[in-house]
DNA sequence: CTAGTCGCCTGTTCGC
DNA sequence: TGCGAACAGGCGACTA
């Protein structure tokens, strides 16, 4: 599943490899896979077809392609791209030569600036994720505008597609804020782990990087996040941020490859785990101090929450 | 407004 | 061996 330093390898192989390509001609094979689309799959294609991709944006695991008449034009004449990959969604870049893929959802064809032609390719097993156009409205800076803010002109402008306003910024994302988040978490009723799943907080925490940075942070899942004290909120956010970093410099080497990688295979999953799917197995920490401790799976938010029952303690008061 | 649940999806794993 | 149930989970839609 791509976590988000997969979704950031994938948007960097995109930009580095499609940059002013030409998308010539669009086939979308599963209807499901453009369904936040308004338009519907004739509208995606007929917008799409024509126009240049002149850069390449992301914002917590959404990415998106901005467009353009030219490979020179304004991006914000055109709605901009929209791609999530969801719980298995690919973005592979071959050429027209390589048999169709299992799971193929849409296919751009596209015309790179030296000529040769290449297939930009959707694929997702589960339908989870999906592309879809979509109005940029104006913003300040997303991560992955190739342009640095000094040497924009006023058609570089950054911009956000609007149903990717809402997202809060990652913790990949430059301009990222421990205090932005600290703030709304002293503003709710809600346990730590509930907030860091939730996008408009911290934007590209999933289920596995929660547990993990809860495990490194001792803190349990239904802790008030308001009864955090700072520093253990900044632990929790520094435990988030190392593992993505880490899992990032995994990840990010391979695009230059004959198939580029574009495929958000993930490194997160060679490194072993400390708490994530870990049921039924000693603590490591708790290992090295002498302790026996094991990890359990719990309920939580319609799925599973692993924790250590010895560092993360049940807080008195559980929501 | 916030908090919390539900459903979308399909391949894999599990128990009977 | 076959077969249905449980499970995986990001996130928008929905309810209270």
């Amino acid at each position: 599943m791509p976590e988000l330093p997969e979704v950031e390898t994938v948007r960097a192989g995109v930009a580095h490899h499609l940059l002013g390509a030409c998308i010539e001609s669009v086939t979308v094979h599963d209807a499901r896979s453009v369904r936040r689309h308004t338009g519907g799959s004739v509208d995606f294609v007929r917008v799409l077809e024509g126009t240049f991709i002149v850069d390449v944006a992301r914002r917590g695991k959404y990415l998106w392609l901005l467009l353009a008449e030219s490979a020179q034009g304004d991006a914000r004449a055109l709605p901009g791209l929209v791609v999530h990959l969801g719980m298995s969604g690919q973005l592979l870049i071959k050429d027209s030569t390589f048999a169709p893929d299992k799971h193929l959802k849409i296919t751009l064809d596209v015309l790179l600036p030296d000529g040769a032609a290449m297939q930009l390719r959707f694929v997702d097993q589960r339908i989870f994720g999906g592309m879809f156009l979509d109005e940029l409205e104006p913003t300040t800076d997303v991560e992955g505008t190739l342009i640095p803010a000094a040497s924009r002109s006023e058609q570089q402008l950054p911009v956000i597609p609007r149903a990717v306003a809402h997202i809060a910024r990652d913790p990949l994302d430059s301009h990222f804020s421990y205090a932005e988040v600290r703030s709304r978490m002293l503003r709710t009723s809600s346990g730590v782990k509930r907030l860091l799943l939730d996008q408009s907080v911290i934007s590209g925490v999933g289920n596995i990087y929660a547990d993990e940075a809860l495990w490194r942070a001792k803190l349990h899942y239904n802790k008030p996040a308001k009864t955090l004290t700072a520093a253990q909120t900044r632990e929790l956010l520094d435990a988030v941020t190392e593992v993505m970093q880490a899992a990032l410099v995994a990840g990010g080497t391979s695009f230059d490859a004959l198939y580029v990688n574009v495929n958000g295979q993930s490194g997160y999953f060679d490194r072993s785990l400390n708490a994530y799917g870990q049921a039924g197995k000693p603590c490591s920490r708790c290992l090295e101090s002498g302790r026996t401790s094991i990890i359990v799976r719990e309920p939580f938010m319609n799925r599973s929450s692993y924790r250590c029952p010895h560092c993360q303690r049940t807080p008195r008061q559980p929501r």
